[in-house]
DNA sequence: TCTGTCACATACACAATGTATGTCCTATGC
DNA sequence: GCATAGGACATACATTGTGTATGTGACAGA
């Protein structure tokens, strides 16, 4: 190969070793997640997955709830860049909301990011601090659309906490069930959830006015 | 000790003991298990809440989730006849449906049920078995009530299973959060659920004229 | 080539669950 | 009454998994 050097400052031999190892943990343990939950996986059984032990996790990751915060934070770092990039093709604040849910259930399809993220998460971490480490992911996206939608006038000034909940326990469920539903199934669930998530969501709508879209 | 009033007929003394110390393991575990969460309580801890060792917990239960599952059935079982109880003074189908969930919303502000219940059951069981357990109880609830609504045609005919989750996942929401919210905010905060999940959920009452996009 | 340090491996301490066994007390048959 | 069986626990033990402390070999810099 070539003089490769990618990264911005000189990435020694050891710091590229390193990094390959730590990026085949989280692999590994986000499959072992996706798989065996996170209190059925051992730490071990990721070591020997990489061929490494304990140790080699201990290095990198402050303890085991650490290791799972990585491996969730990468999986909704991604989708929420995805969501955002499909909200941001919106021309009004409706159908960002729409392409965003749209695009968030398609990702849900995803087994792994569906179990990782919306299963084991509150699992991993207890559902308070679950909570609090989404405000800043898909939870305080949410709540900027509708604060987006209530701003223009285009959806009811309700609370926008109690609003913000509902919806998001709403994609809760519709996660949680693509990411348990059988392949097949899919397609037709995502449809079946964009459907009825946009009619209810619909309903909190200034005045429903349907004579006129 | 005095020789008690022997009470019900066939309860011999030693029966009755047995029956007493695993009413008082189950109140120490719903304790327990409310403050501390299902993982980071020890069985010890709540053997030693009742003077006794870990013999008599393995003794009255299989294992320390089998005990969790008695916590777990006792509280939704007597929440759920509540509901049902409020449902059934409902005139007709739609205010059987409110009844229920305002006697809900009632019961969720109670940090025990709410926490045990909605936080730490998918965390003891993992999620896809809680929602098992939760086709019996709660969750088959509201789909009974969905399905009448939708066979007397005061609910558009949608997806029952899809429309169950989606109603599941507010309720779920809304449980989690009043279980969470200090005191003095729970009423003001069940009055704003009540209200806006009455909104969402009438969204799919049959309308005259549906607006399409 | 020497040395310090980084990336791990090894070894150990500890906590918690679950199981196997022991013990006392109560109910019952004679 | 007494002997015996079984139930309600307590005690002791095995196992598993996390987290920590320590050791070691290779690589980078001098």
């Amino acid at each position: 190969m070539s003089y490769a050097v990618s990264m911005s400052t000189v990435a020694s031999r050891r710091e590229q070793y390193s990094q390959a190892t730590r990026a085949a943990l989280l692999a590994a343990a986000t499959r072992r997640f996706a798989e065996q939950g996170f209190a059925g996986t051992a730490l071990e059984d990721i070591a020997a997955d990489i061929q490494a032990t304990r140790g080699a996790i201990y290095h990198h990751f402050a303890n085991k709830t650490a290791l799972f915060q990585a491996v969730f934070e990468e999986l909704e770092h991604d989708a929420l860049e995805q969501s955002a990039a499909a909200a941001a093709r919106g021309k009004d604040p409706w159908e960002a909301a729409f392409l965003a849910l749209d695009v968030f259930l398609e990702r849900c399809c995803d087994p792994v990011y569906g179990k990782i993220v919306w299963q084991e998460g509150p699992i991993a971490f207890g559902w308070p601090q679950w909570l609090a480490a989404e405000e800043a992911l898909a939870y305080g996206f949410i709540q900027r659309l509708l604060s987006d939608l209530m701003e223009t006038g285009q959806l009811e000034r309700q609370p926008l906490q109690t609003t913000t909940r509902l919806v998001f326990g709403m994609l809760n469920a519709a996660g949680m069930t693509l990411a348990d539903a059988p392949e097949p199934a899919k397609p037709q669930l995502k449809t079946e959830y964009l459907t009825m998530i946009g009619r209810m969501a619909s309903a909190l709508r200034p005045q429903p006015s349907p004579a006129f879209e």
